[in-house]
RNA sequence: UGCCGGAUCGUCUAAUGGUAGGACAGCGGUUUUUGGUGCCGCACGUCUAGGUUCGAAUCCUAGUCCGGCAGCCA
């Protein structure tokens, strides 16, 4: 068994630390959503840390729904989110919880402090709370309702849970320290008044705890020893002790790290619902969208999607990956496993002259040169195919291999062809190339050893399949969105570009989710929009392509600025 | 300008006082029935200034720059 190296990152040795000094005889952790959005992949990152982390030392991971804002949480994104984590691989058992399921006791703890003198109700409005916490450099002041009595702040808050209080009227608020540096001490609210309708408690309860208040004790009731979280909550975790200090219960350990990002995308919620609303992209699940659904839906793999996280490693520096980065991963994982087919996504027709009319014969293709047990199969072949129209070139630049008059090039798996004519339109584009196949060259070798210095993917015209293709490119032109202020103007025109493609027979029985690679062009996923007969196929990610580069330089030379 | 955090190739990340290494991107070569894959090579980095030390990315001092925090959101 090959061992592998323990990892260094700083969460793993602070976790070992714990181990070693007898903080903790375990590890277990969790991951935390809201159910108020579909996941995206920096909390696949937060998974992947979670789940690392606990498997690493042999320990557990919840899955907890951190469900405290009745206004913003659904059903929907609780069976959304559970997919999404087990789609991603990181296993939770039966091990799924929700914060809401631990509200009596919370309120328990809750009237605990109050009879300490660690909380009291508060009347304050909820400008008059903002104006009295002070400001990032000078003190807040107290409120005048924070010496209340340990009697009147119990009736009271037994009251504001007993409904008797309208929204906003009251809350429920830690006495710490109104002149606190960090801004999270100056006596932050535990409960605020909300009659409305919980996804899960219905209307069992008027007030609902704040993040601060709920997030340790539910970690605490778990028994959760790491608290991994966003470097965000860092400045809270003086709070998350206070409160598990005051409740007098198990303590876990916070530890943060920084979230992740993506070039030429958009991570937050909040832009999602924007780019949807507006018709930017077609849903939650727009392969174009960073979210788990959307990578899935684009044809990513949960394999890419945590390799992508393993090489991004953990950290706590502002991180921005490049986008050839995730894709990197998914080329990785597809070559290695995505079957072979052809597919002519800009057509141009090729007559083969010297091949019997009325002809047709199939030739062997394999299915994928890295997977020997992949196979092959059998391609039709005739006298009219279908050929890439960036693969001829009438007068062919420098270093450029493919087909053009007179030139010798290669079928993949077919034949050698010579062209011999074009036909033109009457506007002098071309609309056909004529070309004759050497019969001794079966299967895409010369008997006579000689050479072509180019293989184009074809599609024979009369079996061809016509599919609707996707072809996805970066939502946004630059690599931050928010470059010159306004994230919608650096949205890309042509993130999207719909084609009718040719496709050989043998996808015609591809569902949702198959994933292909077309040769010498990239990766396509079979869409969810697809019918039989009406095949519709994602661009998952393009193959390098060098000749591209090269092509894009020359153009760049011969037309500098 | 209060508190907290961070700064290592273009990007992400290692090196825990002892040769600054890896991945992706870039460049060049090689193999190839995918201008794909594979393989080989090249180039590129310790925020700045002082200090401690035989030796500093690492320790100390002073700066600089970047991020977060003033929801009854999480």
């Amino acid at each position: 068994m090959i061992s592998e190296a323990q990892s260094t990152n700083f969460i793993a040795e602070a976790v070992r630390s714990d181990l070693a000094s007898g903080r903790f005889d375990r590890v277990h952790t969790r991951f935390p959503p809201e159910p108020n959005a579909y996941l995206h992949i920096g909390h696949a990152l937060a998974i992947h840390v979670n789940y690392g982390i606990a498997k690493e030392f042999g320990g557990l991971l919840n899955l907890r729904f951190d469900d405290t804002n009745p206004l913003k949480e659904e059903q929907e994104y609780v069976d959304a989110i559970l997919h999404d984590v087990e789609w991603l691989g990181a296993e939770f058992g039966d091990r799924v919880f929700f914060t809401s399921d631990y509200f009596a006791q919370m309120y328990e703890w809750a009237t605990q402090l109050v009879r300490q003198g660690d909380a009291y109700v508060c009347d304050l409005s909820q400008e008059e709370m903002r104006s009295s916490r002070g400001t990032l450099t000078a003190p807040g002041t107290n409120s005048p309702y924070r010496d209340r009595s340990v009697e009147e702040n119990l009736g009271l808050l037994e009251r504001m849970k007993l409904g008797e209080f309208p929204d906003g009227a009251k809350t429920l608020r830690a006495r710490i320290d109104m002149a606190s540096p960090n801004i999270n001490l100056r006596d932050p609210v535990m409960y605020r008044i909300r009659h409305a309708h919980h996804h899960r408690q219905g209307d069992d309860w008027c007030i609902y705890p704040s993040y601060d208040w709920s997030h340790g004790l539910g970690d605490s009731i778990e028994g959760i020893t790491h608290s991994l979280c966003s470097m965000e909550y860092e400045d809270h975790r003086p709070l998350y002790d206070w409160f598990l200090e005051r409740a007098g219960i198990y303590r876990p350990r916070q530890i943060e790290f920084s979230r992740l990002s993506l070039t030429h995308t958009v991570m937050s919620k909040r832009r999602f619902v924007e780019l949807v609303e507006r018709g930017h992209v077609a849903g939650y699940d727009d392969p174009r969208l960073p979210t788990v659904a959307g990578l899935r839906r684009r044809g990513y793999t949960a394999w890419a999607i945590n390799e992508l996280c393993r090489r991004t490693g953990i950290s706590k520096t502002n991180k921005s990956m490049e986008m050839f980065q995730l894709e990197d991963c998914l080329r990785e994982d597809l070559n290695r496993s995505a079957p072979r087919r052809m597919a002519v996504l800009d057509p141009l027709k090729v007559v083969i002259q010297n091949y019997p009319e009325g002809a047709s014969e199939t030739v062997t293709a394999v299915n994928n040169p890295e997977d020997e047990s992949a196979g092959s199969r059998q391609v039709p072949f005739g006298r009219e195919i279908w050929i890439e129209r960036e693969d001829f070139r009438e007068e062919p630049p420098p270093k450029f291999f493919r087909l053009a008059p007179g030139r010798e090039v290669r079928l993949r798996y077919g034949y050698f062809i010579r062209c011999v004519g074009t036909v033109k339109d009457s506007e002098g584009n071309v609309v056909e190339v004529h070309c004759t196949y050497d019969p001794e060259t079966q299967g895409g070798n010369a008997p006579d050893g000689r050479k072509v210095k180019a293989t184009l993917h074809w599609v024979e015209a009369s079996t061809a399949l016509l599919a609707q293709v996707r072809l996805y490119d970066h939502l946004f032109l630059t690599p931050n969105a928010d470059e010159g202020g306004d994230y919608l103007a650096n949205l890309n025109p042509d993130s999207l570009r719909t084609v009718r493609a040719w496709i050989e027979p043998a996808v015609a029985d591809a569902t949702a989710g198959c994933t292909f690679q077309f040769e010498r062009l990239g990766y396509f996923t079979c869409d969810k929009d697809s019918r039989p007969g009406a095949i519709v196929f994602n661009r998952s990610v393009t193959l390098r392509d060098t000749w591209a580069k090269v092509a894009c330089a020359a153009a760049d030379r011969e037309t500098p600025g």
